[in-house]
DNA sequence: CATGAATGAGCCTTCATTCAT
DNA sequence: GATGAATGAAGGCTCATTCAT
């Protein structure tokens, strides 16, 4: 039985991910789910305690892609625009790709005090390596010293997931990708005055 | 009896704010809003069809202040940089002054079509007219000619609509707003190069 | 205002009416009559305590084509096939004219006691009289004598009246009237053996 | 599990029958079946959709004993009013036996479209056959020629399943069967003039 | 573990009736 | 009398969760 046990758990995770899908967290019913599942209703309990819980399984699938808040910067060493783009383009790729998974997240992190927490820490990390970068560039007299690190990484992070936010989930269609990676980056590179840092020593 | 019925859709009113801020938009029950507001719980459907209808009316009371997704680029004549300062921190002090319903917007955008539909034909005009800033300031050799119009004008209002939210909705405790807008602002300023249109020049 | 009060009493009558007809009895609300007539659904308790008083106020307006179970018997001078022929044809017509009220009470007497009794005691006045018509026709020897009177009237009030509802509520298109009133005095007057009286003694 | 969901479906459909017989179609409450039953009120939904669904099922019970609107007319071979006597003796006993139940099915029919069209096309199907058979026994010179066979079949047919109403369901107490039998039986057959053909074609 | 009916708390909604103006 | 909002009892229905088989 082990292995209609473990058949039936993957089979409601994916169901739950379909479902939460087409009808979103708040209206998705357990029901629906163990239908879509094609398992007893009753069989749901035998993995999961609570919409959350399967939903955390769905979320987990997928972990690494989304939990970014935004691209990394980059390191002191590499070309920082290079690093920018490549960041931008990883991103946003991930992101079209999950695009319903993300609305989710967003409508989860809204409606759930738990997902919530656990989105402000996952995202509190990251930050705080951006803000360490955004200093690095700094004290490299790269990027513009008058900046906030902490509120920039805050910021420019933002910048990135809720244009992707707009693009690609609230799009109707959703926007070409390409064009958008492009000014993100550009306005990133530009935000951060990485192309001209001599320059502005100079004013 | 035109007294009561003004003085009780006015206390539905004010209970449903009270009770969506407390509870969020799904959690809160028709009931909570009528007992909130000390009315029978028939009394609701004498003012409101639904849930949707009382928060439509609770909206509508903060409106102007809410509908911009950022603040609005400067007309071609003033001082772009001290219209965008003051724009961004109208803004944020907007924002943080009805966090609670930002918040509720929020949730209320992800679960039901209608008000993200609505929503998203009030941004789609704020940012038409934000792209048009933009072009303005290219043409005028003011801002930086490789950005695309449209998609800055999304990046940047998004970068400040969804900064407020996270300093002041999710943050805890709310960061504070100035160290916010001038960084915002900077931002804003560098991205568009604004500040260094000769430089771009040379490059 | 005693004339609006008579004006308004008589347009909820009016009302009632043509929302009894078009949504039935059980569906009505007091809320639809009022509004039907114009006036404010309190005002509707200025004129009648209750759904069951408005009935009676539309039906006290067409009742006396609508008591009878169906057509009475002839007096004994009269030719009783003559007389017979033209009750049966007073009664559909007057049956069609109203043919969706009686629809009504049709369903008012299932559902309501008090109309359920006075309908009773309506008919069974009636029925008295038919059965005396009967036994008059017997002794006078015209009619069949083995035939109970009491059953008989019953028996042959109930066919008209019930072919009625059958041929004009239920029928869709409405049967035709005059066919209809032929086969039902033919009906009647060979069920009483009114033709062949003599035939019947020889027997 | 299953034998309990048969049982429930059971108590479920008997409570029903019991309470749609005390009050009635209209006044019943999904509740009442439910606790009647012994069941928790959210157990109806599993077997039922609706009280529709419910009075479907109990009249099911007695289908085959209702559906006729009266009993059916000899095949021309047998003695006609033998076939009549029995036919009428057994439909009265049925609707006696049956007689809340009728009264309730008279009740839905006036309150429910559903219903009334499911009425409609059965009974449609019982008078085509009766029309049939009386156009038979015209041409074999056993039945008056004037009548109208569909009109006489809807008449006869009718006056037989309304006295029967009047009789079981109106009458208080109940009339006697046997009498109302004997003078529906003679009243069928003298209205048919099965008894007198000979006779007539004198005239 | 799977099954799927049973459970029952919970919420929405309707509508007859009242009553202050 | 007219008005129409307020009232609140009443019922329908859903759905997460339990549990006997």
């Amino acid at each position: 039985m082990r292995v209609d046990a473990v058949r039936n758990r993957a089979a409601l995770v994916g169901a739950a991910r379909r479902v939460f899908e087409r009808d979103g967290y708040v209206a998705a019913r357990i029901t629906d789910i163990a239908d879509e599942a094609g398992v007893a209703h009753g069989s749901f309990y035998s993995h999961f305690d609570s919409k959350q819980a399967v939903f955390a399984a769905v979320m987990a699938e997928v972990e690494e892609e989304m939990l970014h808040p935004g691209p990394a910067l980059p390191a002191a060493g590499a070309d920082p625009v290079a690093v920018i783009e490549a960041a931008n383009l990883a991103y946003l790729e991930a992101y079209r790709r999950n695009a319903r998974l993300m609305a989710l997240l967003e409508q989860v992190a809204t409606v759930d005090e738990a997902f919530r927490e656990l989105r402000r820490r996952r995202s509190a990390a990251f930050l705080e390596r951006n803000a360490r970068a955004v200093r690095r560039l700094q004290r490299a007299g790269l990027a513009d010293p008058e900046l906030d690190p902490e509120l920039t990484s805050l910021a420019l992070s933002t910048m990135v997931s809720r244009s992707a936010y707009a693009a690609f989930v609230l799009g109707d269609p959703p926007a070409a990708l390409e064009p958008l990676a492009a000014t993100l980056t550009r306005l990133w590179v530009n935000a951060l005055r990485l192309g001209a840092p001599r320059i502005t020593t100079k004013e």
